[in-house]
DNA sequence: AGTCCACTAGTACGCTGTACAAGGCGTTGT
DNA sequence: ACAACGCCTTGTACAGCGTACTAGTGGACT
């Protein structure tokens, strides 16, 4: 990775010049590649063939990087055109939210917590505001944004933690582990173990990257938005916001884009 | 917090005995008064006047200890006895397992992301996959259970999030910041500014434990039990597994206790 | 009385984030 | 043409981190 040894006299400028840029993709190679606890100014810098200080110069500290690290992870999440039901631009839009962290499990493990507040990231927030505030929610407004966001985050976070660490050793200990667990102390996790093993959140011992989620996450979207469009229907019963969805249930709905007539 | 300066000689034990107990207690004292950041293995050691390879001899590294403090701060939020109505039950769960949170935010946020794996943590997840279990979803059953725990814990991760970092004068420049948005850049949040100001997740400046968001959360938990009761109605439309809940929609339900005749 | 072992003092190594002085180079002003 | 300034980097330094490691004391047991 180092592409250069030190080698340069006192003040001369780098050969490749440094960037800020330059110096966001290398942090975020280096966690996507080598995995968050790889990061440090230490080895970005070592990255890039230059000392420590030439980083804090470009972007300032550690806190600064990770949260420009997070607005370019983020950045590459599009909001989707064209989806004229509510219900289904929401479902697209976790999609793509989680389809992205899995792109990048090691960066979004540590952009997604660490949350470092920067402006770009709340391009997403105005887009999912901005369509539910058509419903007519009113004083729920706030609430639905922060279930949605929350659960949906929220999710993404539990799915990709760690589960103890990198050492294949110890996975298969965690493995043997949860096997053996006493149906006495357990009972019900014992019971049903074989529905539950390595696809429940406490209860597997796969990394959520390696083992994903999927249709766990679609259950509890659709469990979001039902619950969402029961409560819609029931304050306003005879006034359809949006193109009503009329399956309350069938998951996996394919998501054939509706027509065109976006953005009112 | 030091109780004595070192003063002692090679090999004589510390005059308050060092067990495992104690060093618990001490680290999450340690992090609840003082914060994430002050937790280290040295300061744990110099909390008990003890040298810090005394902690590796009584608990193990790092990693071990945190999940040691984790089990000690799970086991304090207590299963919901004697609820009947299985809706009530999940809810009053949340609601608990939150509060304890809530309780000491720090030692929740470094606990429920780390998630160093322990056996002590599984008796909640035991509990919940025993009581939707009786539920009869099937296949569903591994879905239902992720659902309600990664949104529930999702979420209480999210609000108890740090903000940028605990000085005064940032946290105002963050309100300042977001009441300064560009409104051609971010129409929707704002437009609906007021409704969300340091109410919504990434809208906000104030520490989410300062600031709890309990209407959204008790939104979210009553968003997601009625979208599984709808489940379950569909599925299975004459058959009540429990006493159904008729009410759908009224938040703020009252947590009466329903009767006794629990755990069939 | 002798032996062992549980347990702690103390040291050491390599790592971290980040502040700071020093100095070379391109650009600009005169 | 020459001087001065300011950008940008080198290099050093400091305090703190996790965690091995050795040394050695006291009490318990044989």
């Amino acid at each position: 990775m180092s592409t250069s040894r030190q080698g340069r006299k006192r003040g001369v400028r780098a050969e490749v010049p440094i960037t800020q840029e330059a110096i966001i993709d290398a942090a975020f190679r280096l966690i996507d590649e080598r995995g968050g606890d790889a990061f440090s100014m230490r080895a970005v810098a070592a990255d890039l063939g230059v000392f420590p200080a030439t980083l804090y110069w470009h972007v300032g500290d550690r806190a600064r990087l990770l949260g420009l690290v997070e607005a370019s992870w983020a950045s590459a999440v599009q909001i989707p055109e064209e989806i004229a039901d509510w219900r289904e631009w929401c479902h697209e839009l976790a999609r793509r939210y989680r389809a992205r962290a899995h792109q990048h499990p090691n960066v979004a493990r540590l952009v997604i917590v660490e949350r470092a507040r920067n402006i770009a990231s709340l391009v997403l927030p105005d887009a999912v505001v901005g369509r539910l505030a058509e419903l007519g929610l009113g004083d729920d407004l706030v609430h639905a944004y922060n279930s949605l966001v929350g659960a949906v985050q929220g999710f993404v976070v539990l799915e990709l933690a760690l589960i103890p660490d990198p050492e294949a050793a110890s996975m298969l200990e965690a493995e043997a582990e949860l096997r053996s667990l006493d149906p006495a102390s357990f009972p019900n996790i014992t019971r049903h173990f074989d529905a539950l093993a390595d696809r429940a959140l406490s209860v597997r011992w796969t990394d959520g990257a390696k083992a994903p989620l999927d249709a766990s996450f679609e259950f509890l979207i659709d469990l979001l938005l039902d619950g969402l469009d029961a409560r819609l229907r029931a304050s306003a019963p005879n006034k359809t916001p949006a193109k009503s969805a009329k399956t309350p249930a069938k998951k996996t709905a394919p998501a054939k884009k509706a027509a065109k007539t976006a953005s009112a």
